[in-house]
DNA sequence: GTGTTTGCAAAGAATTTGCAACGAA
DNA sequence: TTCGTTGCAAATTCTTTGCAAACAC
């Protein structure tokens, strides 16, 4: 797991600064299994600090990217998601509460067929649909 | 292949009207193995149609899904994608140009774990990010 | 001190909606 | 004729940008 001091210590390596708005997104996707949207993380921020902006919240999001210190999800069609656990894994999202929950299984597999055989594969998402056990 | 009758027959049995505008959608569309956006849509019956709107390409293509004769695919973050081919296939992102590529390699994968032992999974779609033989 | 970051508000991009006029069946 | 569909424009949703003031280092 990427520690808030992990998130520190990359900010500072990378002279980029750290401020209290910054400590307050490390510190609520530190560990943070619910793959929050932008709007998920502002809103829990608000609640301390009423006076946080969307533009620092994507800023820091995407500075996070940048050190790939996060992941970007395109599971759902209409907002980006954050995943803070940058280990391969895939996802399953319920189609009626629209939760993410991660898959850890290893599935080793490899893209064969013409149109792709001279392609560099970086690395793949698998995204199972369906319905969760609490929404059946 | 889903063809433009395909797609004309199943509206009628559905009550649903064939009006030029949808016929022109459906030609677009037929064996389309481009990926294509809404936008891209509209601006190929632009060319045609001077007048047609975004919302009724968005109708159609509404339609289409709701019938299950047209995915909509969450690969790139900002935009939706649709692909005409509904038989369960992959796909793989160029991260330079941004071309989808269809992957048709079966897996047979499926997901262990608690989370999910008691959801029903009813499909997945496995996204390859990486650079195209013609973008290296 | 210096240059980055913040908050605000406005802009952008993609999609959706409301509604009067139109047109397919 | 009837009710679904169209085109338009405005509204919505999510994200990005410009900029002056504030702040980290």
């Amino acid at each position: 797991m990427i520690t808030l001091q992990n998130y520190i210590d990359s900010f500072k390596e990378n002279s980029i600064k750290i401020t209290p708005q910054r400590v307050s997104i490390f510190k609520i996707i530190e560990g943070n299994t619910s793959h929050p949207s932008a709007e998920d993380i502002y809103q829990e921020i608000v609640k301390v600090n009423p006076n946080i902006s969307f533009a620092t919240v994507y800023n820091t999001l995407d500075k996070l990217c940048e050190l790939n210190l996060l992941l970007k999800l395109n599971i759902e069609n209409n907002k980006k998601h954050y995943d803070p656990n940058t280990n391969q894994h895939h996802h399953f999202l319920c189609k009626k509460c629209k939760k993410i929950v991660d898959i850890f299984d290893d599935f080793k597999i490899e893209p064969t067929g013409k149109l792709i055989e001279k392609a560099k594969v970086d690395g793949y998402q698998i995204n199972f649909y369906g319905i969760c056990s609490e929404c059946i």
